[in-house]
DNA sequence: TAATGTATATAGACCGATTGGTATAATTTT
DNA sequence: AAAATTATACCAATCGGTCTATATACATTA
C-alpha cells in the first residue's frame, strides 16, 4: 500500500525512455513533464539541480537494468556464446517489437551526445560500457578463456551490438541485430582462431 | 579562380563538423553561423528550407568522403582485409589526434537522433550505410567471397566500427577502435570459419 | 568605355515559441 | 502543526525561422 513518490519514478521512467530514444537534448523538460503526467513542481523538487541530475539518474538506473538482464541471460544459458546469442535476438524482436522507436534499455548511442555535456555524464557512461564489458568477460573466463582475451572479446562484443543496434534502429530493420546476433555465437565460439594479434 | 560562394562553404563545412561532433539538436545555427563566420542572412540565403535541409546537404557530402576513402584505401591495398585494418587504424589515430572532441566523418551515431526529425533524413542515413556495406561487399566479391557471405561481412564490419567508435569517443581512448581493427583483419581473411547460419 | 539593370549575396533586426530553471503559494500527507 | 508534495506563474536565454534594406557582382546596353 500507500505508493510512495509515484510522480519520482513515472518521471525517471519516462525521461529514460525519451533520452535513449530521441537523444538529450531532443527531449525537453515540459515533453518529460507531459507524458510522465506527472507536475512540473514535483520534476523541481525531485531533482533539484535540473535536467543533468535527471540524465544521471536514468543513465544509473538503466544500467541496472541492463546488467540484471545480462546475468539472468547468462544464467538460464550453458555456454556464454548461447547467452550472448540469445540476448541479442531478444533485443532485435524487442525493437521491431516497439516500431524501431520505442525505449531500449541498451541503446547508449546517446552516450556521445551525453559524453559532451559534463565531464561527470561522460564518466558515467563510460562505466556502463565497462560494466558490461566486465560481466560479460567474467563469464568467458569462467568457461576457461584467458583473460587478456576476454576481455578484449568483451570489447568487442559490445561494440558489435551497439552498432548493429544503431544500424537497426536507422533502417527500422531488425537484420542488422539478427546478423550481429548469429555472429556473436561464432566471435565467442571460435575466439581462439578469430582473435588477432596486436 | 574567383572564390565563389566561400559562405555556403564555410556553412557547410561548419555544420557537418558540428553535426557529427554534438549532434544535430545539440547545434544551433547560431553557433553554425558564428563558428563559420558567415552572415546569417546567408544561411536563409543558401538554405531556405532551414536546418533539415543543410543537414541533408551535409550528410550528403560526408557519405561522398567516406566513400571516396573506402575506394582509395582499398586501392592502396592489396586485400580487403589489409585496406580495412588500415581504414579503421586511420580513424583511431585521427580520433585521438583530435581530442575525441573533434570532427570524425565516419560517426554517424547521429543517424538515430536524425532519424527521429523525418523519414527523409532516416531514409538518407540508411543509404549512407547501405553505400558503405556495398562498396566494401564489392571488394570482398572481387576477391571470391560468395555475395550473400559478403554482404553479411560488410554489415557486421560497419557495425563493429560503428559501435567501437561510439565507445572510443565516450571513452576518450582509441583503443577500442584499435581492437576492432585487429580483429576486422580476421574478420575478412577468416570469414568461411567465422560466419555462422541463420 | 561608361552607364545601367538585374541577380545574387549580406547585414542585422526581429518574430513567436520553447528552452531549462526559479520563485512562491497552495495543497496534501504525516 | 510540520513536513513533504504539487500547482502555477514567471524568468532570461535561446531556439529555428523570417523579414526588409542594403551592398556587391555581373551582364547588357548605349
Amino acid at each position: 500500500m500507500s505508493e510512495k513518490s509515484n510522480a519520482r519514478d513515472n518521471i525517471i521512467s519516462t525521461a529514460a525512455r525519451l533520452f535513449f530514444s530521441q537523444g538529450y537534448h531532443a527531449t525537453g523538460l515540459s515533453q518529460i513533464v507531459k507524458e510522465s503526467q506527472a507536475p512540473k513542481g514535483s520534476l523541481y523538487h525531485y531533482f533539484p539541480n535540473g535536467k543533468e541530475e535527471l540524465a544521471s539518474i536514468c543513465i544509473q538506473q538503466t544500467n541496472e537494468l541492463i546488467l540484471q538482464k545480462f546475468e539472468d541471460t547468462f544464467a538460464a544459458h550453458k555456454s556464454a556464446a548461447d547467452g550472448i546469442h540469445q540476448f541479442v535476438q531478444d533485443m532485435a524482436h524487442e525493437t521491431e517489437a516497439a516500431g524501431f522507436t520505442g525505449f531500449l534499455p541498451f541503446s547508449f548511442w546517446a552516450a556521445v551526445e551525453t559524453s559532451c555535456i559534463s565531464q561527470n555524464l561522460r564518466k558515467m557512461c563510460q562505466g556502463v560500457f565497462a560494466d558490461w564489458q566486465r560481466v560479460i568477460a567474467r563469464q568467458l573466463i569462467h568457461e576457461g578463456m584467458e583473460t587478456a582475451k576476454a576481455e578484449d572479446t568483451g570489447l568487442l562484443i559490445i561494440s558489435l551490438l551497439e552498432g548493429a543496434l544503431i544500424i537497426s534502429l536507422t533502417n527500422q530493420d531488425k537484420q542488422p541485430l539478427l546478423t550481429a546476433s548469429n555472429y556473436m555465437a561464432a566471435v565467442t565460439k571460435h575466439a581462439k582462431e578469430i582473435q588477432s594479434h596486436p
